[in-house]
DNA sequence: CTGGAATAC
DNA sequence: GTATTCCAG
């Protein structure tokens, strides 16, 4: 055997331990991997997982979040959208359900009702629609801030639209979401739930070898302007939010796609 | 797709 | 609270 060959059967045995090691664990385990934030890997975009300004951070199956118990409501939604996950199943919507897993007490559905305003989703319903298990766990209560229905129905029903044609174009993109909630804002219902001035959303796409990013930062209302007028930098959002996003990538890298707000690497169609 | 609400049990 | 049916952007 030539040391060549040597090496590149060591290249292959490592790589095949690390697909298996993985293989064989269980969700816990997962879960803490990706808590640590230690989980990398090739061509995903599995866990550019934002800072928590909230200190509670709850991981889910389809998606993570950050619990801010002042707004009663996420301050960020994470998830990876990969191209897998698209598709058409209709499943039926499940009630709204307090979400165990927030330690000081997700909001109740009830602060919604007649209230005006939408449970609108975070991580949306229907990117989750590749299992009934999946689809059902963004109907938590910790996944929905307060939306008017225009808005909610209107310009950013179109961005989660977007963000799925994305997904398909570019084999998965990773998506922040949440409300700014900075500011005097409305309440809601018995538990004080905060609404939103405006909210933003966050993609990376680390799969088509180029690393690109985009944001978007729309006002509480519906519009009929263009996606694309709405796109800002990271920064800004960062600024807005006081929330650091993908501290995990190489410094250099970071700055440099952080500060950027051209959308020319994302088709708008 | 994104959702609410009225009604009956 | 749950299920069904009907409704709107």
């Amino acid at each position: 055997m030539t040391k060549r060959t040597f090496y590149s059967v060591i290249a292959i045995l490592v790589v095949l331990s690390v697909y298996s090691y993985e293989y064989f664990l269980g969700e816990e385990e997962k879960t803490e991997l990706i808590s640590k934030g230690k989980e990398t890997k090739e061509n995903t975009n599995e866990y550019f997982l934002p800072t928590s300004t909230t200190g509670q951070i709850v991981h889910h199956n389809g998606y993570s979040l950050s619990y801010s118990e002042v707004h009663e409501q996420a301050e960020w939604v994470a998830y990876e959208l990969k191209k897998s996950h698209l598709s058409k199943t209709n499943f039926k919507r499940p009630y709204f359900e307090i979400d165990k897993a927030v330690k000081t007490g997700a909001a109740h559905w009830r602060n919604y009702k007649k209230s005006g305003y939408d449970r609108g989703h975070l991580c949306p319903a229907g990117d989750r629609r590749y299992s009934q298990s999946a689809h059902n766990e963004t109907f938590l209560t910790s996944n929905i801030s307060p939306q008017e229905h225009k808005f909610n129905s209107g310009i950013w029903n179109s961005l989660e639209q977007k963000v799925r044609y994305w997904a398909r174009k570019y084999n998965g993109i990773f998506v922040i979401t949440g409300g700014v909630l900075k500011g005097e804002m409305k309440t809601i219902g018995d538990e004080d739930v905060s609404v939103p001035n405006q909210f933003y959303k966050i993609l990376i796409d680390n799969n088509t070898g180029k690393t690109k990013m985009i944001a978007f930062l729309i006002p509480h209302k519906n519009s009929n302007e263009s996606l694309y007028k709405f796109v800002v930098s990271v920064d800004k959002v960062e600024i807005l939010t006081g929330i650091d996003f993908f501290s995990e990538l190489e410094d250099d890298l970071e700055n440099r796609l952080e500060t950027s707000s051209s959308f020319k690497e994302w088709d708008f169609d």
